[in-house]
DNA sequence: GGTGTTTTGAGGTGCGCAACTCATTTTGAG
DNA sequence: CTCAAAATGAGTTGCGCACCTCAAAACACC
């Protein structure tokens, strides 16, 4: 009836006496220190690994006095997401002082690779750990791949360099959140045909162009009464998207519904309200307090939301668990696509 | 540029020398211990709050050698909720035994009050925290009172009871939770009218009745083309709900939307299946196994979803952090409720 | 005043590990 | 075999706190 889930603790101790060598050579191999010969180093790890040993969490954090920082690399100008990342860091002060490590800010142009590379090559020997909002470039790699040379952890955050050596990818797949809004439109309209319209940042923003690869996968597989327009960049500007898509919407009197790819929801909404188009299904991304008003108007439909409070919390989590050799709980920390409409805005 | 996010540390000797008392003081009120005057009790209190001290997570872990019991007290019977529920707490293994956590699982009729209230007053004594998936009846409210105040920490799971005096809810308001199905049935089923068909486990289950509640609350004020019929209790029970619904499709030709408020999944869509009215608009709850092959397949449009891995992991952190003395971090141990579609399956 | 009770202080111990020193043993090269 | 270098063992210290004991001080009551 009643089954436990846990087994007894083991401290070094028992694990040294196992390998049949002393404490001092189990935390040298615990620690990568030099001057172990390989079999010693087999001996105690396989040590370790029969009795799957945990090193006492608490104990380790204990006898390490100096305190862990990890730095979060930003994009600058205010962007509502990125400032609802800070306050939630800012909500956890003190979990983090509990823990004793510190976190800090800092805010760059992330859109310029060298800007990014520079500011990251800038942090590498202080922090123990570092997420950044990263673009994908090739000075940026380099810089990553520095980083993590030099000892550093490093999580990608809200988008991601697959290509560089980074620990962890905090953030959603973005061709399924796309796929996801293509449905959402298409199933939405319900049955109609006509056009439908995209406005996005700009497609060479890796995120905002994988969102376009999956909304067009959908469209064009399960919903061929649909036709999608060409897309618009609106460079995540009010005003610019606001007057591109006014534009679009006086040439097509048969545009049903529309994907906002990115920011500029402003803009967006002023361009449909001013022309009348309310019926419009309109899907878009995130929940501010803007988008939150415009689901509650009912002139937004829905919003694919990435929890921005579960990504700053599991970006922290990340870069503590790597740091402390722990395992990572992928399901944990994994980003889901939230669908939010106006009954569960959260 | 660079923007710190948490203060130094301060230690009990601190604390102490400002209260300017000794640290067996501090020690005293830090635990509620007796033998200490009230305004010595001020006078410290408010040494830690001006310091906004944080005793150190890990040397409070340390010192106290005994481990911490947690019981989960679960539904017997084949329940794939539940199992996915256990099965998250089986993965947290490495994480549990690192802060030298026991979970222990505790399977009972749930369903009855009186074995339900005797299995809780069983665990007296015996556990740090207890995580219970509780009928609201007044016998499991006394023994949930009685639970507490035998100081241990109890949070209820899934299934709430207000009237007691439990610490903390970890699940979802299944008030919205049944106007997020009416949002999605009503705007899935795109402007036809028709009547819509409701299929719950039992109406005197809390849950049940505040998800059917919540649904028709939203189709009345919403979609006054639809109609709901009559409640269908399907007692979660796959034969039962597939005959009650196939009588229910078979006198009503115009059924174009349904809810599945509970279990029993498998013969309602067996019963939509075999009736051949494959374009219901069909809409139920939780990702499992079955429902996510439904989805998949496009027998099933929606489902809402509480994440079981959130919810096992947010109750253990609930009832550590409660144990710990430690704030909790209300936004992160938030069910939300998750709209899972065919495209953004987890 | 004296008595008993309550409150407070001082101090010790140990939790499991990191990080270090220094002495001793083993190894390998010549 | 010799000698230096490498490897290993034995041991210490301290992290911040929980938990405990015992003595001293403050207090209440008659």
């Amino acid at each position: 009836m009643a089954e436990t889930l846990t087994t007894v603790a083991l401290t070094l101790k028992d694990i040294a006496r196992e390998a049949g060598v002393s404490l001092a050579t189990v935390d040298r191999v615990l620690h990568n220190r030099p001057g172990v010969r390989p079999d010693m180093v087999r001996r105690v790890r396989e040590a370790i690994e029969r009795n799957s040993f945990q090193p006492h969490v608490a104990a380790a954090e204990l006898a390490r006095s100096r305190a862990r920082r990890f730095a979060f690399v930003m994009p600058s100008g205010p962007n509502p997401f990125m400032q609802q990342i800070e306050a939630y860091l800012g909500e956890m002060s003190g979990w983090l002082s509990a823990r004793r490590l510190k976190v800090e800010m800092i805010a760059t142009d992330v859109f310029d690779a060298s800007v990014l590379a520079a500011s990251l090559e800038a942090l590498s020997g202080d922090y123990d750990g570092v997420a950044v909002v990263a673009l994908d470039h090739p000075a940026v790699r380099a810089a990553i791949n520095d980083l993590v040379d030099a000892g550093a952890k490093v999580v990608t955050l809200v988008s991601d360099v697959p290509s560089a050596r980074r620990h962890h990818y905090v953030g959603i797949d973005n061709i399924a959140a796309g796929r996801t809004a293509g449905a959402l439109v298409g199933r939405l309209v319900g049955g109609r045909s006509g056009k439908v319209a995209v406005v996005a940042g700009s497609q060479g923003l890796r995120d905002h162009a994988e969102r376009i690869f999956g909304f067009n996968q959908v469209m064009a597989s399960e919903f061929p009464d649909l036709s999608v327009l060409p897309v618009l960049e609106g460079r995540d500007e009010d005003a610019r998207s606001e007057q591109l898509l006014a534009r679009l919407l006086g040439k097509h009197a048969d545009i049903v519904g529309l994907y906002n790819v990115g920011a500029g929801t402003q803009g967006v909404a002023k361009a449909l309200s001013e022309a009348g188009r309310d019926k419009v299904v309109f899907v878009g991304h995130d929940v501010t307090a803007l988008t939150r008003r415009l689901l509650l108007q009912g002139v937004m439909d829905a919003a694919i939301s990435q929890n921005p409070g579960h990504e700053a919390r599991a970006a922290v989590r990340v870069l503590l668990a790597l740091a402390r050799g722990e395992p990572i709980l992928r399901e944990q920390e994994k980003i889901r696509i939230d669908i939010v409409m106006r009954d569960n805005l959260p």
